[in-house]
DNA sequence: CGCCGGCGCAACCATCCGGTTGCATTTCGC
DNA sequence: GCGAAATGCAACCGGATGGTTGCGCCGGCG
């Protein structure tokens, strides 16, 4: 009964963190608090495009959003992808105890 | 002093999982146990050659590891990595709870 | 009004990625 | 010993991806 239909469309999730510049975006997002795009690409080394294409990514994943605030785009985090993206990761964990539990029983029957 | 540290080399974890034939390959090994490329292979849509280079992407992210058994290769969970990707969702959303938390006491102030 | 800062759009490029096909190799079962 | 199963190796392919550059547009500010 282990519901694999917990991971579905989690991939795409994993998939646009799997990226250590959106990484560093999430959790700079996380920690800082709304940004705009040039406050983001200052301290990176890539271009301001680069950070425009991949806040895209994340934004696609449903994992940042976006508003316009004057002249200037200010991206916020949102965190209910990245805490099922967690949960995914708990179910497969899960997964993982009761198989070593259906282990250890067989082996001390 | 938000450790942005405990993020450091999760990416390629991330990346790893960000797609859905692997996401479920792990899923599979992490419940029903090991189980040769041929097994894996079985059930799903694509190539053994498929299942056998995303088998071989999830080992170079250390999440799986795999052991010749006769004429067949077997294939297990190394569930270490898995949990620190965890870690590393759950230190994202202790940053952002932390955000809130500085939020909240801001606005009440 | 004019200028500069902050973006958006588009083209272009090299590389990686997911997938397939074909063939060689090892091993088990009879 | 032979055939079939299970795998490994390598080449190849189209499309996605990460990145850059160039340019045009808009919104404040002095």
């Amino acid at each position: 009964m282990a519901s694999n239909t917990a991971l579905k469309g989690t991939a795409p999730v994993f998939a646009a963190l799997g990226d250590e510049t959106r990484l560093r975006l999430v959790s700079r997002l996380s920690s800082g608090g709304p940004a705009s795009i040039a406050r983001l690409t200052a301290g990176s080394s890539v271009t301001r495009q680069a950070i425009t294409k991949h806040l895209q990514v994340l934004a696609g994943a449903g994992l940042v959003r976006s508003s316009r605030r004057g002249r200037e785009r200010v991206w916020e985090l949102r965190p209910r992808q990245l805490l099922q993206a967690r949960e995914s990761l708990d179910a497969i964990s899960r997964q993982w105890d009761e198989a070593l539990g259906r282990l250890k029983a067989f082996v001390e029957r």
